[in-house]
DNA sequence: TCCGAACATTAGCCTCATCTAACCCCATCT
DNA sequence: AGATGGGGTTAGATGAGGCTAATGTTCGGA
C-alpha cells in the first residue's frame, strides 16, 4: 500500500453514497457505526466493512481504536459536495418541477451523482442561491464553512411552549406526506398543547387544528422554542 | 440458459447506453457493427462482444448470421425510452437552465439514467410536450409510433439550392458551437452558394454572411431543400 | 490462388460492489 | 466463571463491466 492519497479512489456512486450517509449520521450526532451505515445505505454490514477499508486507505475516513468512524478533511469536503448537490436538487425539484417534499428524496438520491459542477452552478443560480432545501436542511456552500445545526426535536419540548419548525428529517416519505398535509413544515409555528406519557403522542395545535403526533413523528420534527 | 425473457437483464446504465447507441446508429442508417458500437460507447470491441451476448440472451437485440445487429421489439422500446429521456433532458437543460446546445449532450448522457418516470412526465409537461430537442432530433413519445427521419445531409446538396436545416448531429460539441455561432441551427435557411471539389468546403450564405463549411461540418447538418 | 487487413470473438485477467456463512471480541447476565 | 448475544470482521463466492493478447474469419487485391 502506498501513501494515503484521497485521489486514489474512484468517485463512484457507491463511494458518494457512503460519504453522504456518514456525513448525515455525524451531522445528527448519531453514532457512526458499521451497522448504522449499513442500514442507511441498505447493504449488509460486511459490505460496509469492505468499503470502509477502501475509504480509509484513500484517506477519506479515519477510524479510532474503538471502531469509531469519522470523515477526514478530504472526506468531509467530498461529502459536503454530494450533500450540496442532493439538497440543491431537492429544492429544484420542488420549486421548478412541482414535486412534493415527500417525493424528492428518492429522486435526489439518484440525481446527486449525475450533476456536473456546471449544472450545479446553473441550478443554484436559477434558484437564487437558496440556503435551505424544502425540508429545512441547510445547503452547504460550494466552499466555506457549513454547520448542520440539528436543533431540538419536538419530542423533547415541554407542553405550553410555542415551537417553530426548522427542519424535518427527509428519510421517511410517508411521515413527510402526513406532516405536510397537516401544515407541519419548516417555518410553521406550533403550540405544544400537552404530552402523553409512556411513549404516547404529543398534542400540538397548528392554527386552529389539533394533531396528536406519535413519538416517531415528534422525533423527525426539529426546531426551536419560539 | 433458460427461455429468452427481456426482464432477466438488469437495466443498468451500461445496458441503457448500449441500447441507445444501437438505436442511434440504426436510426441514422449506419452499419451497426461491434466496432461501431465500441467507438460510440467508448469501450474496447471485446467488451461489446460480451455485452451483446447478454443483450441477445435477454432478447433485447437480435443478430443475423452476418454479424448484423438489430434491436428486437423489446429492445427498441427500451432504447426509445432512454432516447426520450436523453432528448427531453437536453431540451430542459437548454430551455430551463440556460445551457448551450453544445453542452447538453454530455450532461444528458449521465442524467438519462437518473430520471424516473414521474420526473420524465414532469419535465415533459413543464416544457409543454416538446416534439424536438435543441438539435432538431425528434423526441420519441412515451408510447406510440416514432420515426428517426434523418433527411438529406447538407454535404449532398447541389449549389444553387436553398436548404432548411432540420437536424444537427449532437455528437461533436465543437462542431455544434462553431455552427451555432454562425446561426446554423434547426429552422435556419441557408443558400448553398457553391461546392468546391475534392473534399473542399461547401460555401453557404446565412443571411448576409458567407461561410465555408468543410466536409465534416457539411455532414452533420441535415435538412431539406426549401 | 494466396496473403494481408479488418473485424469479431475467445481466453484470461482485473476491479468494484455486493452477498452469506463463519468467526471473534467483549460486555453482560446468571 | 461461564454462557449468551450483539457488533464487526474475515473468508469465499458472485455478477457486472471493463481490459489486453491471441485467435479465428472473411474479403479484396496482387
Amino acid at each position: 500500500m502506498r501513501p494515503l492519497n484521497c485521489c486514489e479512489i474512484a468517485h463512484t456512486e457507491a463511494v458518494e453514497d457512503y460519504l453522504r450517509v456518514i456525513f448525515k449520521l455525524a451531522g445528527r450526532g448519531l453514532p457512526v457505526t458499521t451497522s448504522a451505515v449499513a442500514e442507511q445505505v441498505s447493504v449488509a454490514p460486511p459490505t460496509v466493512s469492505a468499503m470502509l477499508k477502501r475509504l480509509e486507505a484513500s484517506n477519506l475516513v479515519a477510524r479510532s481504536a474503538a471502531h469509531e468512524i469519522s470523515l477526514t478533511t478530504h472526506g468531509e469536503r467530498h461529502a459536503m459536495g454530494v450533500t450540496r448537490r442532493h439538497r440543491l436538487v431537492e429544492t429544484f425539484l420542488v420549486q421548478v418541477l412541482g414535486l412534493t417534499w415527500d417525493e424528492v428524496h428518492t429522486e435526489a438520491d439518484k440525481l446527486e451523482h449525475a450533476i456536473s459542477d456546471r449544472l450545479e452552478d446553473r441550478i443554484d443560480s436559477v434558484l437564487g442561491h437558496p440556503t435551505h432545501d424544502p425540508h429545512g436542511d441547510p445547503i452547504p456552500p460550494r466552499s466555506g464553512r457549513h454547520v448542520e445545526a440539528w436543533s431540538v426535536p419536538l419530542g423533547g419540548v415541554a407542553a405550553g411552549n410555542r415551537f417553530r419548525v426548522q427542519r424535518v428529517a427527509d428519510d421517511d416519505s410517508d411521515a413527510l406526506r402526513y406532516l405536510g398535509e397537516r401544515g407541519i413544515r419548516p417555518g410553521a409555528v406550533l403550540e405544544v398543547v400537552s404530552r402523553e406519557p409512556f411513549g404516547g403522542p404529543v398534542w400540538v395545535k397548528v392554527g386552529a387544528r389539533r394533531h396528536a403526533l406519535g413519538p416517531i413523528l415528534a422525533d423527525v420534527v426539529h426546531g426551536e422554542i419560539a
